[in-house]
DNA sequence: ATAAAGGCCACCC
DNA sequence: GGGTGGCCTTTAT
C-alpha cells in the first residue's frame, strides 16, 4: 500500500442499507471506505489493515446520513479512494459502469490500457475501498458467470438484482 | 530480492 | 462441470 495522506478528523461506523449493515469510514469530509462486512469486527479490522494506525472515532450518525444520501435519492457524495496508481485506475474505470450494466475483468484491462493485466485488475477490483459507489458489482467474468465478491457472493447478486431495469 | 497469493482467462478434457 | 499454465500486481518474507 502506498504512503497514506494524512486524515483530518477521521471517524467509522455502521449503518443498515439494501443490502445489510455497512461499514464506513471518511477522511477530509469524504468517504474513505464503505464495506459490507459480515460482522462489525471484520469490518473494524478490514479498516485498521486499510488504514494503518490511523484513529476513527465512532459516528454512526454520520454514517446514518450518508446512507440515506447514497441509497435514497441524495446526490452522489465524494469519494476518496486511497490505493495504488494502477489500483485507483481500475477503479477509475469501474466508475464508467452505468448502473444497470455490467462489464468484465478483461474489458476493464482493456479500458485501463493493460490488456494482459487481468489477473491483476481482479485482485486490484478486490481491493476495491468503496464498494456500491465505485461499483464492482458490476464486474462479472468473461464467460458470463458470476466471478467472485470480496463482501459474499450473495450482496453482489442483491446489488445486481436491485440495479436491473 | 524473492515467494506466494489472488474476485481471471484461454484451453483442454 | 473440472484442471493447467500463463499473466500481472501486491504483500509478506
Amino acid at each position: 500500500m502506498r504512503e497514506l495522506p494524512p486524515l483530518s478528523e477521521p471517524c467509522f461506523g455502521f449503518y443498515a442499507t439494501p443490502f445489510g449493515e455497512c461499514c464506513m469510514a471518511f477522511s477530509n469530509d469524504g468517504i474513505c471506505a464503505l464495506t459490507f462486512p459480515e460482522d462489525r469486527d471484520r469490518g473494524w479490522a478490514d479498516l485498521q489493515s486499510r488504514f494503518p494506525g490511523v484513529d476513527f472515532k465512532r459516528n454512526d450518525t454520520k454514517v446514518a446520513a450518508y446512507v440515506r444520501q447514497i441509497f435514497g435519492k441524495g446526490k452522489r457524495p465524494v469519494v476518496h479512494p486511497i490505493g495504488t496508481d494502477f489500483q485507483l485506475s481500475v477503479w477509475e474505470a469501474l466508475q464508467n459502469i452505468p448502473a444497470g450494466k455490467t462489464t468484465t475483468y478483461a474489458q476493464i484491462a482493456d479500458v485501463i490500457g493493460r490488456p494482459k493485466a487481468v489477473r491483476a485488475v481482479g485482485t486490484a477490483i478486490g481491493a476495491n475501498p468503496i464498494v456500491y459507489l465505485i461499483p464492482c458489482h458490476r464486474v462479472i467474468r468473461t464467460d458470463g458467470s458470476l466471478g467472485g465478491y470480496r463482501w459474499g457472493l450473495e450482496c453482489k447478486k442483491a446489488m445486481l438484482a436491485y440495479e436491473k431495469r
